[in-house]
DNA sequence: CCGCGGGCCTGAGAGC
DNA sequence: TGCTCTCAGGCCCGCG
């Protein structure tokens, strides 16, 4: 379920079972999660301190007191529970149940401070990989990333550029982790109808021919932040305003629209035809 | 280089 | 009940 707003969620919750604690131990339950465990998994993080719990995009990201960095990932269906006073639900940390969501908790850290965090995932699109710190800008993936949408890097001249020579849908263009980091299917259909733009329509059009930023691109910039603030913040009353709800009325004020569902490569995007140009 | 389709996995829900 | 099918909030690779 992870798109930026729920992985920052995701590390505020870590945040006081791991920064500052020492991983006293690491048990994998197997090989691999989407790709393998890199080499001394365990050992390397064994004896770490973490300094630090921060995010990028959608990784996770533990600064280790090795100068090692442990990239986290989610993918699809990628959680952590914590359990403290050095209690898991399961007291052995190789019991591998088999027919409870249990038997997908791949990967338990047991930290100094008597935390254990449990890393579950189904679907195993998720990963952890261990770089050095100079490595990690090189690294696919996290390496690519664009700007921090909260950021001040963020901005309507950033997008624009980004945007420019894009002869791909907006959808399509948000979606690409090297444009603006952190956005997936759902926020991409909030953002969009939140700044009144189609998902069809070719992203270079928010920029003018030299790059400059159009209107356009100021009011995506301000919507994909608006929307992402407010999932952080967890201001459940409008959730998701288009995502999931094809065929209800659309929410914009003053309009009669009806919210669509269409497939963008291979993906479902919700908007409203009528108020999405 | 760019854009698209397919593949990777499992589980939930719909329809028969 | 149980089967089959579709779909799911991510990402990478290979093809044209």
């Amino acid at each position: 379920m992870p798109e930026l707003p729920e992985v920052e969620t995701v590390r505020l919750d870590l945040l006081p079972a791991m920064e500052g604690a020492r991983i006293e131990s690491v048990v994998t339950n197997r090989a691999d999660l989407r790709t393998a465990f890199p080499p001394g998994f365990g050992d390397r993080l064994e004896g770490a301190t973490v300094r630090a719990l921060t995010r990028r995009g959608k990784y996770l990201l533990a600064e280790l007191s090795s100068n090692e960095v442990l990239v986290m990932h989610l993918g699809m269906s990628g959680s952590f529970r914590v359990d403290y006073h050095g209690r898991s639900r399961n007291p052995d940390p190789y019991y591998y149940a088999r027919d409870t969501s249990e038997r997908h908790d791949h990967v338990v850290f047991r930290m100094s401070n008597g935390a254990t965090i449990t890393f579950n995932d189904p679907r195993r699109f998720g990963f952890m990989d261990i770089l050095s710190r100079e490595a990690l800008g090189e690294r696919r993936g996290v390496g690519q990333l664009g700007p921090e949408p909260l950021s001040v890097d963020f901005d309507a001249a950033a997008l624009a550029r980004a945007c420019r020579r894009r002869k791909t849908t907006l959808k399509a263009a948000l979606l690409d982790q090297r444009v603006v980091a952190g956005l997936g299917n759902i926020y991409v259909s909030e953002a969009l109808h939140r700044a009144h733009l189609s998902p069809r329509r070719r992203a270079s059009t928010i920029a003018t021919p030299a790059g400059a930023p159009r209107e356009s691109a100021v009011t995506l910039a301000a919507a994909i932040k608006k929307v992402l603030e407010i999932a952080i913040a967890g201001r459940d009353g409008d959730r998701f305003r288009v995502y999931d709800r094809e065929g209800e009325r659309c929410p914009t004020r003053g309009c009669r629209g009806t919210i669509r569902r269409i497939t963008q490569s291979g993906r479902s995007t919700f908007y409203c035809p009528v108020c999405q140009k």
